[in-house]
DNA sequence: CACATTAATGTTATCGAAAACATTTCACAC
DNA sequence: GTGTGAAATGTTTTCGATAACATTAATGTG
């Protein structure tokens, strides 16, 4: 079968341990022993396993991940953030993936990372603080992290300002004198969804404007679509949408231009994100920043940072967001204000299309 | 520390080996042992630990995935076509991410993922045919199967019809009357992007078509963006973009849109992949369909069936691609042909705007 | 009733690496 | 030259689960 220690032993003309010792890079080996070792190694294409090094070290150096699907492009950035940070630190990651949010899929999936002996788990799955907590409670060896939770858990978590980021939208928004405004949330479920939510809404009535109506989207281009389609066909009146993600607002764009509605004038959006495409899109999208791969990353840092600590410190570290403005808002043109500067386009237009219809 | 059998078979008042024989659903277990040894589990929280089982079985049951990074969409669906197909018959993944595809990183990954005694390996990054084929010479124990890696290499390999969707693509926009085109490539280093252009470049000459200028993308929307603006600050001329995957599609068609350069008629646009986005750009983009998804299953499907195959057969299945036409492509209008049209229009438009202006 | 057969369970050895402990060798001090 | 300490290496035991083998108890057969 494969190369082990045995093989390497002997091909050497040591033992076992002096192998171990060469691999683990422990300073008590002559010289001359350690090339031998090393030139065994090499002739033999020696890989140790993982398995045994687990089981006599007793710890794996390894850290799991429960994510949502990495299809997303947010998630797929926070497992980047996740992994590379991991392996900054010297831990190996492993991923296991929870295809829905229900709460058994998650509780086994932890089971699957902890019988691989990870030492910590981030847990990237939207939860609700009764279910972060239950999950600490019944995995007492684990030291878990968790991202996006409810603020105020009694766990460590690590969160993008959601709250703060949507009124800021709906700041800017106001700003661009909107009146009227449609809501394209995420899912229910989703805990980044209702903190966006409820940011929109805590600012919206604030200021005395309208809710005309609210969609639930699943976070992808066609659910944007969808939304204003069908608030188009009800015929509801509004100058201004809120969209839970970038790529639900690729969506809500596509329909306003498909529909000849202009945007930003008409309709201004603004989207949740930043992905590098929502620069993009026709119009560049306004949208609110949230750093997806510091968020994985800082959930990595403080985690390991966090069992240095006394054992009822939390690390709870909320990581700002920032409202990027592009061209798909926009002050309300007057009625009329530059209708002659248009006037003017359009006679030129004009003149240009009747001189080459001539021509043909 | 932790719960092991010891602990339960105490609990339990039973020999290891009985909770063993319970755990893999031995079936000379009786049914009151079983349930003690059950409740047993259940009250400690058992949970296998999975190095010491793969130590004692020899085999993990798992398989590992070498892929490039997973924020790239297609290399996300690939890998949850893997992770999925992998986990339907019995089999966990690991999943190693490779930044670059420097070799020796790839061989590190692979070792990386050996050292967890996976079974099998899928590939899921761009490689030579003689990188593909000697990896599996060094890697011996390993069984491997490799994704979009150059045609006609001797290992196990799942591909998609690059060449000839390319193909399509050129011979969609030749219907439409194209005559000179713009070409954006993935990074070269990638092989589905080489075999993409080489079925442009073929089926252009071949039809004797004029190649305007090449860029070369790294995937991302900007480097779509860029290659437009670029191509245009040098005066160049073309009615056609072919675009190596959709992304770097929105950024040609925000590059146009921008500049007022209207979309599908002066220039039509052509990308790869249909990413589920793609069906909202401005216009709709018409693109050649690969199943990603599917990509990654028939993978792990192949792979595992090709061990039970004799030693010197290869699986080398290639997976079809398919055009989508949507708005982003259109037969060119002939100068003046709808001109009459569009001046009805601009009529229209001026009346409406004249009285409003005059209501102010 | 003795003996074969099977069901249910227990005992021991094993996987590969590493920790804990043991031994050997050599250098140096007194 | 004997004792002390450190450097280099070897031996034994351990981790947790399981395969291989061993035992016991119960059942059935001629």
């Amino acid at each position: 079968m494969s190369v082990t220690f045995k093989d390497v032993a002997k091909l050497a003309g040591v033992s076992t341990q002096t192998v171990s010792r060469v691999t683990n890079g422990a300073d008590n080996v002559s010289p001359e022993t350690r090339d031998r070792v090393n030139q065994a190694i090499n002739a033999l294409g020696y890989i140790p396993n993982k398995g045994a090094q687990m089981l006599s070290r007793g710890k794996s150096k390894t850290l799991g991940i429960v994510s949502l699907d990495i299809a997303l492009h947010g998630v797929a950035l926070i497992v980047n953030g996740v992994r590379q940070q991991a392996y900054e630190k010297g831990y190996g990651a492993a991923l296991s993936i929870v295809e829905n949010n229900e709460f058994g899929r998650i509780k086994a999936a932890i089971r699957e990372l902890a019988s691989q002996q990870v030492d910590y788990i981030v847990v990237n799955v939207p939860l609700t603080q009764e279910m972060a907590e239950q999950l600490v409670e019944q995995f007492t060896s684990l030291n878990f992290m968790f991202i996006d939770v409810p603020e105020h858990s009694k766990v460590n978590y690590v969160c993008a300002e959601h709250t703060e980021g949507a009124k800021m939208a709906v700041q800017h928004l106001i700003a661009c004198q909107r009146e009227n405004f449609l809501l394209v949330t995420g899912p229910n479920a989703s805990t980044g969804s209702s903190l966006r939510r409820a940011g929109w809404r805590d600012e919206l009535t604030q200021n005395g404007k309208n809710i005309v109506a609210s969609y639930e989207g699943d976070w992808d281009a066609q659910s944007g679509y969808l939304a204003i389609r069908d608030a188009l066909a009800k015929k509801q009146s509004f100058d201004a949408v809120l969209v839970a993600n970038d790529q639900m607002a690729l969506g809500v764009l596509c329909a306003l231009n498909e529909l000849g509605i202009s945007v930003p004038d008409k309709v201004s959006v603004v989207g949740f994100d930043n992905i590098s495409d929502s620069a993009f899109f026709t119009p560049p999208l306004t949208t609110v920043e949230q750093d997806f791969l510091a968020l994985g990353q800082q959930a990595v840092k403080r985690l390991l940072d966090s069992t240095e600590q006394s054992p009822h410190s939390y690390c709870q570290l909320i990581l700002p967001t920032r409202l990027i403005v592009r061209s798909s808002t926009s002050v309300k043109t007057k009625q009329g204000e530059n209708a002659q500067e248009i006037l003017n386009h359009l006679d030129k237009a004009r003149a240009l299309l009747q001189s080459s219809l001539e021509r043909n």
